[in-house]
DNA sequence: ATTTTATATGAAATCTTTTTCATATGACAA
DNA sequence: TTGTCATATGAAAAAGATTTCATATAAAAT
């Protein structure tokens, strides 16, 4: 059955790391150095996340020369952004005040 | 900020109680010894799932006599499960067959 | 009033995921 | 062929989520 692969999708969304990992590569693919500098995170804790993401299916990544630039599955990511976004605007106009 | 509630959010999709209760729902809204019934899992474990769907905003409830009846919020779940359907037929052909 | 049926809840126990830290690997340069 | 830069990895520790179990609440029926 598929539910595992459904648990492990929506899992990279659900986790801070990997949601700003996520945010980070909207604006256009980037290397592991940057990702970490740009979310200020320890490189192996980037590390592990992107590898998950990756597995995933929700993140690309190709070699350049001894670094590795990752980049959004944007097909996947990006719809999956514009959804949350409307539902937090629609249905949760105090989802933030109280405690989840 | 909204981080919060989107992990929140999404962490209602990533676990396999709360999923199998947004499959059973789509097919119609249903109290909670019915819902409990279908997925064949125990009453409060299915109340601390419905608590948490519902303080998202992905379900609805209203009071029926003694019973309370769960609905889905169509309008986001419905357009979430098509997403990671088409994500998983495009992109995990051999996912599930992997540890993730 | 008491009992029954339906559901919710609190807290401890359990399970899972994430982070951390130390170290490994791999590409390239000197 | 050694050093350095970029990234990955394994395993233990820490954090977080879920389940369990016992009990509470609340509506309706008796």
């Amino acid at each position: 059955m598929t539910t595992k692969s459904y648990n492990s999708f929506f899992m990279n969304f659900a986790n801070p790391t990997k949601f700003s990992i996520l945010m980070a590569l909207t604006e256009g693919p980037l290397n592991v150095t940057r990702i970490t500098k740009k979310i200020n995170e320890e490189q192996s804790k980037v590390s592990h996340n992107l590898k998950k993401l990756e597995q995933c299916h929700i993140l690309n990544v190709k070699q350049r020369g001894k670094q590795r630039i990752y980049s959004l599955n944007s097909q996947t990511v990006i719809p999956m952004i514009r959804l949350i976004k409307k539902h937090v605007k629609n249905h949760c106009k105090e989802c933030d005040k109280r405690e989840i």
